[in-house]
DNA sequence: TGACGTCAAGATCCG
DNA sequence: CGGATCTTGACGTCA
């Protein structure tokens, strides 16, 4: 089983992704972007190396207008050897990657240029994931579409244009059921007829489910059904609803108990789970130690160290708590810790606290930094507490600094990321 | 025509 | 001028 997230890191540094407007898309500009982005692959890819993160969905936004006239740059071949690099470091290390075009991709539209415009895009992922000598088992993920009021016609008309697809596109092609308008059956029974391996989507399964008497359980392994050895292992997405969201929204990380129910009822762990959730990373490495049968004491104090000045400002009690967690080196208490902090997290930030915990990250400077930065750092605090500054003033504050001491161990402390 | 979802660019405002 | 905050863009469908 591997565990993995989509698309965007939290706290890891030199891994934005860049776009422009339509209207400022000129070949400079593009090739400056694309090498940027580009460049934050590697760097996200290096980083899930380190962290023994095996599943990734690489952006779509990797190449503005990747699929559109408006990007005229022969970008595939003038970077031919850039992703040829990155390729190079993900097969080594047995990543899969996967990509996933929006909601705005829509194969099964009754307009012909909509369908041209996804089919471009589909070649678009494709030609993205083959720079990248993947092999079939790297996917493209896609909805079925819209209904177009008369369901039963636009899937024919799916089925139709899919098998306009050349063959390189179809057998990376993976379909998925969605939130509102086509469910597990339905994609299933599209599935069947055009032999396409099938995503199952936990909470667009709960918002939008075929019947009441199978869950979701039931539906990864008829799913299963689908999967071919080529493919590789079965995927599925997993989130979880934001409870103060709409339907539909993901929540802000992946609550561990409720993933540890997921995980714990799957009828076999041959799985690959794609998490879709804010916090991204983070709870991708949560849900990893979380399923460690083995003791990896070290990983969360790894962890700690960049969860606890967040904790710190957000719950000085769970910070002791957890302090004194993880005294017994001979234990695992995994669940407890993260349980611990996503409690922490869930509390507002009270003043006091937040004072607090930038005193402790000034606990780095206060003997290197010039008279100037201490008078500085201690006024913008003064204004903090007389709410004449925003905290995250005080963070840029702080990660400026660290930047400027070159404090690595502060730089990616997710204290600077929520 | 606005809402949807998602991110960052771009615009604007503030001190 | 820098920083913070608001608005727009890019996409297609549906109400």
């Amino acid at each position: 089983m591997s565990i993995g997230y989509a698309c965007l890191t939290m706290g890891v540094l030199n891994t934005q992704f860049k776009t422009c407007r339509k209207e400022n898309a000129t070949d400079e500009n593009l090739y400056k972007l694309i090498e940027n982005n580009l460049n934050s692959l590697e760097n996200i890819i290096d980083y899930n190396i380190k962290n023994n993160i095996k599943l990734f969905r690489i952006s779509s936004d990797l190449i503005p207008f990747g699929s559109s006239e408006i990007n005229k740059l022969p970008w595939h071949i003038i970077f031919k050897e850039r992703f040829k690099k990155i390729g190079e470091k993900i097969k080594k290390s047995n990543i899969r990657v996967s990509m996933h075009p929006g909601q705005y991709t829509v194969l099964n539209s009754p307009k012909p240029e909509v369908v041209e415009k996804a089919i471009k895009d589909l070649e678009y992922h494709t030609i993205v994931l083959d720079l990248l000598d993947t092999n079939t088992k790297s996917k493209i993920i896609l909805h079925i579409g819209g209904i177009y009021n008369e369901k039963n016609k636009s899937i024919k008309r799916f089925i139709e244009n899919y098998r306009l697809l050349n063959n390189q596109i179809k057998e990376r092609i993976l379909i998925e059921n969605d939130e509102k308008f086509y469910n597990i059956c339905d994609v299933l029974s599209i599935s069947e007829k055009l032999d396409i391996p099938v995503v199952v989507d936990n909470l667009h399964n709960k918002i939008n489910p075929c019947n009441n008497k199978n869950d979701v359980y039931y539906w990864i392994k008829e799913a299963n059904k689908t999967w071919k050895n080529e493919d590789g292992t079965q995927k599925v997405h997993y989130s979880q609803q934001n409870p103060s969201l709409k339907t539909g929204a993901h929540s802000e990380t992946i609550y561990i108990k409720d993933f540890m129910e997921y995980y714990n009822y799957l009828p076999y762990k041959d799985i690959d789970i794609m998490l879709e959730v804010k916090d991204k990373n983070l709870s991708a490495i949560k849900c990893i130690n979380s399923i460690s049968i083995e003791n990896k004491i070290f990983a969360l104090e790894k962890e700690w160290a960049k969860y606890k000045y967040k904790v710190l400002e957000t719950s000085p009690a769970s910070y002791k708590k957890i302090r004194e967690l993880l005294k017994d080196k001979s234990g695992y208490p995994v669940l407890e810790f993260y349980t611990l902090i996503e409690d922490a997290l869930k509390n507002k930030i009270i003043k006091g606290n937040a004072v607090n915990a930038a005193l402790h990250i000034w606990g780095y400077f206060k003997d290197i930094a010039s008279q100037k930065e201490k008078e500085n750092f201690l006024k913008k605090l003064r204004q903090f507490e007389n709410n004449n500054v925003s905290l995250k003033n005080i963070k840029t504050f702080l990660f400026n600094i660290s930047i400027k001491y070159k404090v690595k161990y502060l730089l990616e402390n997710y204290y600077f990321y929520f």
